[in-house]
DNA sequence: GATGAATGAGCCTTCATTCAT
DNA sequence: GATGAATGAAGGCTCATTCAT
């Protein structure tokens, strides 16, 4: 075997070295700018959290705005996947949106950091995110999932025949809302009371309730 | 009449002035900031935007952050006086609400750029919002008010018995989601289709519905 | 008379106004530099302590500089004419240096604000002070007449043959050790003491002492 | 040995590197200061003439007055510290003031651009120096040692009974006046006449000359 | 590859001076 | 003539980025 091929070759061991940095690096960013803020960071703070030289910080990304997409990308690609799984185990809407619900207070509820750094920035809102950043994207593709499933359960009668897109901008709000008091209480809670108040939430606010039968909405 | 007195007088004369700079100020800046945000807009171009000098500029404001506080206390001091007066005109918790609504939306609609700010800064949330400044405190009290009004309604058995201050949050909410909405569409919208909305998305999920009766809420 | 001629007509008004303004911004300027400092201290106080406008200082003095030069040239101007007045009534070299150390303390002692300047600029050492300023020149004139005195004491047998132009130095450097230690010392000192102590130094440094004769010197 | 280790390791260039910079920022704002004064250099033209970048000039100084206070301390320290060791080497206050003497104009001989700093300054006059600057201490140090020798001339008798430390500042001029001649004549003599003068004067000011005999006073 | 010293463009702020009222 | 508001050039300092070792 070539000594520099294969995946336990030289390539690979660079590769591992590199996807080691990216690790730390993202890790220390999301560390910082948690606690002071996106600009009011340096990069030779960033380099000295991550245990690294400043060059090779910038061996790894190209400059400040780089580790700010790379971030998001990790980040809310994580959560996107997560949250995706998870939707698929479930048959109903209301279900999925539940089970996708859980994926990211969950999600949040382990990546306080980063859950300070989503607050602050003012995502969401349904705002057209200026940009083809990777967290726009990322958002964009998050959002397109939770706005079909609000479009099936309206489909099915489940929901009330609102603007889907709305819907899910108002359920990725209370969501944040709840995440948001979770961090200024100290990080108390476990995540099932927040999850069940959320869900509570969620049928009060989008589900149709007939008068004289009890059905899963 | 003496020509130095009097509101007419040179001390009203450059009082007026002062206010009338401030005004540019504030104006300038706030275009800026929406457009390009805070950090990115130099002093220079504020004072450009203003069709002051520079020099004029930190003759009304101490520095650059003496602007944003400014243009926060004045756009949020207006806007919570405006909300409040509105809500006095109504007796029902709900009908307060709803006219405390309006006057938001209707305030933000009539200043677009001071939306652009205002979402992108990820205000509410019901974050603590970190140091005393003006923004934090215009936006403690409008909470304070609405919580009020949800701690009445629920006393009164018109909303459901959760808790006064995620209500609040959620309302805001709810029209900070309508607000970017119109201006991603182009601020095309009238306030009276956005505010017919939002009633309904409040009624549906604070309202507490009996089975067999119709009322107000 | 016609009305704008004569010494109390419009134009001695004016020259006496602008005389009283001169003094005014001199004043001002001397107590705020002894306080904090040619740099320190700016155009906009000076105005202020002295009363009138900006605007009415630079049209009084071109600026800055010209204020430094006009409060040397009257200060200087004054202490020269006063020390040279008092040097005339008497015969002797060394009578005529005691009399114009007097002066010269006295002039000190009289405007403490303006030793203060004096010192704090270093001043004297015999240093070709740069520039045709009026301060340099003031100095010039003060030096070139104790250099004459210290010439003909030399001449006449009384002082050591040394150089007249270091003994005036030396003189002036004495005078000043004494003005900075009545400051230091709160101002307390009579100048008598002050200026017997000087004329001792004085004999001792520059004094040839006969070994069996007591003279005057 | 270790590559990383020892005076000749990487922490040692760094160090003398620092140190290399030091000296060439230290320097270059003595030329400067002593050409065209503190406020009228610009730290660009430190940079500039020390060939070094503006940045590195901030890496190595925090700011304009730590430069200021280093050269002060550096300059002054050498000047103290040579003057005490050339004062330790005589048994009588007279040879041991005209030691400290000679090391004084010797350093200052060899540092004309310092030396035309520090006469602008107009250090020295027993003024008490606001500020615990380290020039302002480095002077008190030099001021304690020439105190303490007069002090004790005077108690073996051989000085006029005089207050220290106005001997002690009669002294400094007295060697100031000396260099700013030498300034003013080109930087053209020797230190021995320079020498050999501040001693005459120095006995002639303070020596006490008995009538009937000579003796190393 | 890794390092961190070196770089310098850029920004906030000050203040001497001008000039419209 | 007097005023003081308006001006804008200039300077100290920061920090994202580069590059020699």
């Amino acid at each position: 075997m070539p000594p520099s091929s294969g995946p336990s070759g030289r390539r690979g061991v660079r590769a591992a070295r590199q996807a080691l940095y990216r690790t730390l690096i993202l890790d220390a960013a999301e560390t910082l700018w948690s606690e002071k803020g996106f600009e009011a960071t340096k990069m030779e703070e960033i380099a000295e959290e991550s245990g690294l030289a400043l060059g090779t910080v910038y061996a790894v990304f190209r400059g400040k705005s780089a580790i700010v997409d790379a971030l998001h990308e990790s980040r809310l690609g994580d959560l996107i996947r997560t949250a995706q799984r998870a939707a698929q185990d479930s048959a109903s809407p209301l279900d999925r949106l539940v089970a996708g619900v859980r994926a990211y207070i969950e999600y949040f509820l382990a990546h306080p950091e980063y859950l300070q750094i989503h607050l602050a920035e003012g995502t969401s809102w349904g705002l057209p995110v200026t940009g083809g950043t990777p967290r726009a994207q990322a958002w964009a593709e998050g959002h397109a999932m939770q706005v079909r499933l609000f479009e099936r359960g309206i489909q099915e009668g489940l929901f009330y025949p609102d603007d889907p897109s709305r819907m899910a901008n108002t359920l990725a709000a209370m969501q944040q809302i709840r995440l948001a008091e979770w961090l200024a209480g100290g990080q108390a809670d476990d995540p099932d009371p927040i999850l069940s108040g959320i869900e509570l939430q969620l049928r009060r606010a989008f589900c149709i309730r007939p008068r004289d039968r009890r059905d899963p909405c």
